[in-house]
DNA sequence: TTGTAAGCGTTATCAC
DNA sequence: GTGATAACGCTTACAA
């Protein structure tokens, strides 16, 4: 494999030369850099990114450390679309993706801080993690610039993204109330995630808006999966048939308490209307489809990227973005007939 | 950021000692090695990757090369499962992916041979690029070790893993032959797919097993997309409206067959039976659920990364991995009634 | 069992 | 404009 050293040697020039040459200094003679720019070209000479990394001591380099990168994650395309994000503006700015793999058991000795300084990553976007991950707290202590997805956390080398999720879910409610709708069960996910606290305080805040009481049993946890969703939704409707109307916290959740509900004899949006969250891929075309809340997951992989390079650059001091949402209306959603 | 040298000044070895204590050689007293261990973790030392790629000549990295890696891919999921399979393997084998942006306009100038050097890649796995692809004499003409998904060419330091595509619709034309069905015609690709071929000759030798004669217009191209299968079956089914079965090359061009046909007034199954090819998650939420071929293309992944692997470590001399098909059966196959 | 020293391919600091 | 030379953090003969 060809290198500065071999370029200097036919041109007859030393590496100090070839370096600023290539790499595009102005103290050198133009002709000088032509021929070996030549050479280069000749010799299919291709810059070390390994040397390079080592004596500037950084990598052009981000790590993914995705918690759901298993088979599963491709129901809800969500861990794909934010890579796909991520890549793209990575390209964009010459960053490679390296993926961190937390998943199998080998890997899985290492902690979040030895992950990144092995392979000296400038730094990483951490997607998929619960409150309760013990990386979270070594994320915080390091001083290793991270991006979050979905973790409100801001620290000097820490930020985040996420999507406006209590707005979100508002105008899931305000719609459901506009149908005439009043008894709104809520499918939420679990405590460990701080999107789920946060769309319960978009469904308080829609119900307080319209002057909804509040029951807190009509507030249950799918677990973020579609079976758990199915059983807690069965439960809910057995025991309160008033309900006329579910938000969910995500698409997954809200085919499983279709399900629930199809089970137990509701017809689809006649008796019951169903809202979701993240407008997956499925969501359009299950039947009915479903009406919900719309993430641009790809975009928050875009912002996620953007976010962590700006801070890797200093470009600015912004240590967060905030998505909107939109609400789609399909066909799972229909005006009260109670 | 602590290295070997911080780490033999502390115990006072020299960094010879430390190296070697810290990579399990055995020619070190116990006792200085459990010292250097102790000391090593008291510093939070962590190795660095990039010194160690540029001395070794090799980074324990590969790199994943994905033509589909944008947006689009989230709807059939096979690149995404591909990669997940992908990353499951080499985890377990302590190799690190990183993705290769092949989209971005900035990348689209490096060559493919640029990429791999540039990065210093130990080998490459490449999905999704067509047979005219530039790439492709690239990958044939280099040295670097490469496993292509769905591409057939073996040589010195490139193999391949693919499905049993043959196999596969030769499955779902018997399986239509013994519901009565004769009049079988085939939803394809497009000609730069390997698969493509592969799954036309399946169709060929499953018609030419139940001795029914071969029409070539019955075969036609939706280019692998939903929509432009769509028309091309409209067209089909307009023109010849005795056929009475579809295969396809893919569930999303199985989609948009299945919504041609309604729209033409067919009732399915009852007039025409639909199989598709992947088993993508879509396939089994869709009204009716999808009849298919299942590949399993988390194991693509794994077995892909496997094989290179083995290439880069010399392991073993195979140069490429077949893995069977299987013909799902759900609700849009039924008996011909004509 | 341990240490010395060379070298991996770059960039960066000086001096010329 | 150009060239020695040191340095980045590690591995690995070779020597002791």
């Amino acid at each position: 494999m060809t290198t500065i050293k071999d370029i200097a040697k036919t041109v007859g020039v030393s590496i100090t030369t070839v370096s600023r040459a290539l790499n595009g200094y102005s103290d050198v003679n133009e002709k000088t850099r032509n021929k070996i720019k030549q050479v280069a070209k000749d010799l299919h000479y291709s810059p070390n990114a390994v040397a390079r990394s080592l004596v500037m001591n950084q990598t052009k380099t981000i790590g993914l450390l995705v918690s759901g990168l298993t088979r599963s994650g491709a129901k809800d395309n969500i861990v794909f679309d934010v890579l796909t994000g991520v890549n793209d503006y990575c390209g964009e700015n010459d960053y490679d993706i390296v993926l961190f793999n937390t998943t199998t058991s080998k890997q899985k000795e290492k902690t979040y801080a030895q992950l990144c300084r092995e392979r000296r990553v400038d730094g990483v976007i951490v997607q998929g993690i619960k409150k309760n991950d013990p990386y979270l707290i070594e994320i915080i202590e390091n001083q290793i610039p991270c991006v979050l997805v979905d973790i409100p956390i801001e620290e000097d080398a820490v930020g985040y993204v996420t999507t406006d999720n209590i707005n979100g879910i508002l105008k899931a409610v305000d719609y459901l109330v506009s149908l005439g709708h009043q008894n709104i069960a809520m499918v939420n996910g679990h405590d460990q995630a701080f999107v789920s606290q946060e769309r319960l305080k978009g469904y308080h805040a829609g119900l307080k808006k319209h002057q909804i009481p509040m029951r807190e049993d009509w507030v249950v946890n799918g677990e973020f999966e579609e079976e758990a969703a199915e059983k807690v939704t069965q439960q809910l409707l057995t025991e309160d048939p008033s309900i006329t109307a579910l938000v969910c916290a995500s698409d997954l959740m809200a085919f499983g308490a279709i399900h629930a509900a199809k089970k137990l004899g509701y017809e689809i949006p006649k008796d019951i209307s169903v809202v979701g969250f993240d407008n997956i891929v499925l969501s359009s075309y299950v039947t009915p489809t479903l009406t919900t809340i719309s993430q641009d997951t790809h975009k928050i992989g875009v912002e996620a990227a953007k976010l962590l390079i700006e801070l890797l650059e200093k470009k600015d001091n912004r240590r967060s973005t905030l998505l909107p949402n939109e609400l789609i209306v399909r066909e799972t959603t229909a005006a009260n007939r109670h």
